[in-house]
DNA sequence: TTCCAACCTGGAGTGCGCTCCAGGTCAACC
DNA sequence: GGTTGACCTGGAGCGCACTCCAGGTTGGAA
């Protein structure tokens, strides 16, 4: 079991040092190992969990829910179905907000279009 | 020349009422006019710029740059070029932003084939 | 053994974008 | 003229997700 020190965890994940100890301080990392003095070890499997962090954080999945799904995961076997309905919802509003990225994008490019066919006078609004 | 109640332009706009109103405090939205007792009327005008923001603002762009934009525009003309510089700029960031969103969208689908082909036994991370 | 960069803790502070509040005013309708 | 709901102002407060800090400890290299 190969051991990450915390900035090489930090490297690796994405997430600052402040970020990673602040993610255990509220319990989203739990049981992250320790040297005899002190000093975290992150092991490949909590790379493994930040990995899947980064990957809620980026889709826009609040904290609190991220808590939520961590606990359910060290509950056990039994809440599986539970973890796997929570990520089926977040996949639906990420699908929503893909829609609407997509849809304010082709918005915004219009506008730019807007402003590349007119050499002269333009709009009040913008 | 149209003009809409406080509340009418915060339906129409989908911003809030008090989102509005800040939105003037902090000089993002100008010389919006008033009746005799000081209270507001929205213009199409108004609104436009408002439907601008609401595109701006839902692909990420930070209110500061927002306010940049829409100085700009009250400078007149002459800074068409420097608007659309902005608005490419940002268009840039929107296709990151997008791209990451796919990514990370196909990761959580990816997690979520796991949970479905698994009736048995999960991996410790997630 | 000494050095010093990396690490530790608890807690305060930050930045963003609103959101809420108290206390008062306006205006449309009865 | 009275009522009532929408509106006004300045300013405080909030929720989120970090980020920074002071003051102290650890541990690998020279």
């Amino acid at each position: 079991m190969t051991g990450y020190a915390p900035a090489e965890a930090a490297r690796r994940s994405g997430f600052s040092l402040d970020t990673l100890r602040y993610y255990e301080k509220i319990g989203l990392l739990a049981d992250v190992s320790r040297t005899s003095g002190g000093q975290r070890i992150f092991t490949d499997d909590d790379l493994g969990w930040l990995v899947l962090f980064r990957c809620l954080r980026d889709t826009g999945m609040p904290i609190a829910q991220m808590c939520r799904y961590a606990q359910l995961a060290r509950e056990g076997e039994h809440t599986a179905d539970e973890r796997r309905e929570l990520l089926k919802r977040h996949a639906v509003r990420v699908e929503e907000q893909m829609r609407l990225l997509q849809r304010q994008y082709d918005h915004l490019r219009e506008k730019i279009r807007f402003y590349e066919q007119l050499p002269g006078s333009g709009s009040e609004s913008g």
